[in-house]
DNA sequence: ATGAAAGCGCTAACAT
DNA sequence: ATGTTAGCGCTTTCAT
């Protein structure tokens, strides 16, 4: 925070210190061994000057800037907080710190993450696409050291870690299929994006798993939501509550949704999981605390924070090994609201 | 992104356009005007060449780096998750990005974040503290551009902008006693911490309110919660109704606490707001979908974030305005829970 | 174990 | 409107 023209430089510690910038340099890096006593003076000196080091100085020699970026759609949505959180914390243990950058899901600034517009300064990127699917892989020019998450939508060589998106939507549906409910409905159908994303991916899964139990959806069980916000959740169940034959259960694509949902839900007096079951997707902390708990698929976030980060560092470091594709294991998180 | 060694430089896209990198220079930073068709055929070089610009150098020439860095607690708590998001837009504005850096409360991280350590290459520092406080002024030595978060806990010359704890743990706790009650308890003290943090404001605030109107408070209807996390918030509410004589209304000094002691009332089928009241601190987004819906208090975390970033932007623009204290509006949100 | 010096890629002061 | 050049602060190769 040094303002340019007032800052000590390496040069100047070591003036105070009695030696060169060389040995402050290695003194502070610690990679070379400095004698003990000239280590001491050399920290002594940095103390008494109140040195910080240039960090753009330093990125410019060594090529590595010690920060990634994190781009995902929206910190609304509690899961990308809690993934947000999980990488920050995985990040650390490479002493990286992160950028996070909100796409808002729109096509154009997933588009300007890719191309580096707005991911500068960065060892590598870890990008969750929403609007980008097969067919974009033109965008990947350019970006070695980058770990996309959520399905494989690259044909590309590029490092995916993948939820299993369409198991986990089969388990969730099934599950109340199981639980003897028959009438249906899911919220967070949106036809206007990849149908490599979440939202198509779930539906499919939704679907298959209804009619392989001879089990029809009725167009209007099939809810649009954009952005899967707490709003878009409540919304949905309202317009579902309204029809003229409500669902006895409500699958919703992710937890912020379900939350929406059980407010709707409990703000017209109609009991969950009694009346209508709700389960959610992705077992965020919040999912454990609501009324009712919320019944919902845990992804494996853990797993995918860890297997970006890790697989992030691996490309960084250079090693030569050929893209990948991790998948993490999902599992259905059983509490009170189906 | 591009390797060490391989990187396209401006010189390489002067030389493709037939121009040099000053003129190359110009045209990306649109400072001076360059001929149109200059123009043209330096930004098509640019693509042709895949060229992206090294901010390392670019920083280091100029010594901006466009980053600011945001220090807050925690993640897990919502409004920080708020506060973020709300900071990130603002600060979208002055075309900076943001590194969250997570203090996680802790006294040896609060003062690694001040001493720049774990805040590098970043203009300037927007810092919520939480154990540091009033005795710890020499931590901010060298720290011009920084804009500290909540009460004034400085006496030295920095730009506050400060919540009114006090005012609104006045007003939660008086709403309390006006609607009747008089077993009023609270969670989120937190001995630990400075005088001046959020915990010991709201809780002094708290105190004067029920002594003023003549209520008297019982040792175990004070909480300790010291990660204000949901946990929190639930195992205080358990506590609570544990007693032999349980409070009728409690103020949790966050929403996220309230959220846990939602919980830990409906899991024992204990209601709210008919049997024990439930108000929260801080209007999160999710404040409003709980069952149920959240009395709480409005902040104005939207003021904060906006006052907060301008203040900064004011001081890395070397403005010579003196450090200013901002104070931003609090108001009572009633929704169902109280 | 330490010094001397080159150079990373960019911008800005000085030219023309 | 564009070319020339110095230099930002650091790391690292070549010395010793």
């Amino acid at each position: 925070m040094a303002r340019k023209g007032e800052s000590v430089t390496m040069a100047d510690v070591g003036a105070r210190a009695g030696v060169t910038a060389r040995t402050v340099s290695n003194v502070l890096s610690g990679h070379t061994s400095v004698r003990p006593e000239t280590r001491d003076r050399v920290l002594r000196a940095v103390d008494d000057l109140g040195y910080r080091m240039n960090t753009s100085a330093r990125s410019l020699r060594t090529g590595r800037t010690g920060t990634i970026t994190l781009a995902i759609p929206d910190l609304m949505i509690d899961y990308f907080t809690d993934l947000a959180r999980r990488i920050m914390t995985e990040a650390e243990r490479h002493d990286w710190t992160v950028v996070i950058q909100q796409t808002g899901a729109r096509r154009e600034n997933e588009i300007a993450i890719l191309s580096g517009a707005r991911r500068q300064h960065s060892d590598g990127l870890i990008f969750q696409p929403h609007a980008l699917g097969p067919g974009d892989e033109r965008y990947l020019t350019g970006n070695d050291r980058l770990v996309i998450l959520g399905e494989r939508i690259f044909r590309g060589p590029v490092d995916h870690v993948t939820m299993a998106n369409t198991e986990a939507a089969q388990l969730a549906t099934q599950y109340l299929v199981d639980r003897g409910h028959r009438r249906i409905a899911a919220i967070g159908a949106n036809p206007r994006v990849a149908t490599t994303s979440a939202a198509s991916l779930r539906l499919e899964a939704f679907r298959d798993t209804l009619a392989k139990n001879d089990l029809s959806v009725p167009a209007e069980y099939i809810v649009t939501a954009e952005e899967w916000h707490l709003r878009d959740g409540a919304a949905g169940m309202a317009r579902l509550l309204g029809l003229p034959r409500p669902p006895d259960a409500v699958f919703c694509f992710n937890d912020t949704m379900a939350f929406g949902a059980l407010h709707a839900l409990a703000a017209r007096g109609v009991r969950a999981p009694d009346d209508v079951a709700v389960i959610g997707f992705d077992n965020v902390p919040m999912a454990e605390f609501t009324t009712p708990p919320l019944t919902t698929i845990e992804p494996g976030t853990a797993q995918v924070a860890k297997q970006a980060v890790d697989l992030l560092a691996a490309r960084v470091a250079g090693r030569g090994t050929p893209p990948t594709e991790v998948f993490t294991d999902c599992s259905l998180v059983v509490r009170k609201s189906a």
